[in-house]
DNA sequence: ATCGAAGTTCGACGAACTTCGAACTACTAT
DNA sequence: ATAGTAGTTCGAAGTTCGTCGAACTTCGAT
């Protein structure tokens, strides 16, 4: 298991990329369970793909630069890039609640 | 050339198609361009592709539903859906007002 | 009627993406 | 040390995507 890995430099984040990111389901799905803004781990994702098909879309967002994954032991937590929605405010925040709210 | 191309009822409108769309450089630029919701002409997006490419890209954005093409003679007018933009306006409005300011 | 201009559609191509299962790594517990 | 668990990485297979050039369509002008 990686221990640390490959999070993008705030600088090297591209508004396409996180697009790229957020244009496939699994993923926005994902994404709408972060949009509390909390720490989730695997099962909070109710997506039904295998394991190491979860593990390529979190690597998606993650190098898109949206998400930040925290180990501890052999669990991950991953939650939203609080600085990369910071610097791109504009664009992100209305995007997440929206989300927030079709998961309502 | 299709006089009346393909554009999708408001309610097939899905928020990862139209995420899908944007995250490609070439049509996050054209969008850039339409951000100031004025109709626009192919010549107006600096986009560097040839014509049968740049016709693959607006298809993308028209079948997303972003964007509306109306037909002037030979000429192909491009303006940003304003239905579906209000629609998902929590989403979009950040995203577009991001684009405005990207491109000044 | 013919020609040219503006866009679209049609293959075709390589590149990138999605998904899976199998093998691997890192950690925990016994 | 051994076994189990959580997650990643590695091919492989199939699909979709981005790009191009060529052929086609629609319209305007001569």
């Amino acid at each position: 298991m990686a221990r640390n890995p490959d999070h993008p430099d705030l600088r090297d984040v591209r508004l396409d990329r996180i697009f790229a990111a957020l244009g496939d389901q699994a993923r926005l799905r994902i994404v709408a369970v972060l949009a509390d803004r909390a720490e989730h781990q695997r099962e909070d994702f109710a997506v039904e793909v295998g394991p190491s098909t979860l593990s390529h879309h979190m690597k998606v967002l993650r190098e898109a630069g949206l998400v930040r994954c925290r180990f501890e032991g052999t669990r991950c937590f991953v939650s939203l890039r609080a600085d990369v929605l910071q610097r791109h405010d504009t664009a992100l925040d209305g995007v997440l609640r929206s989300l927030v709210q079709e998961s309502a």
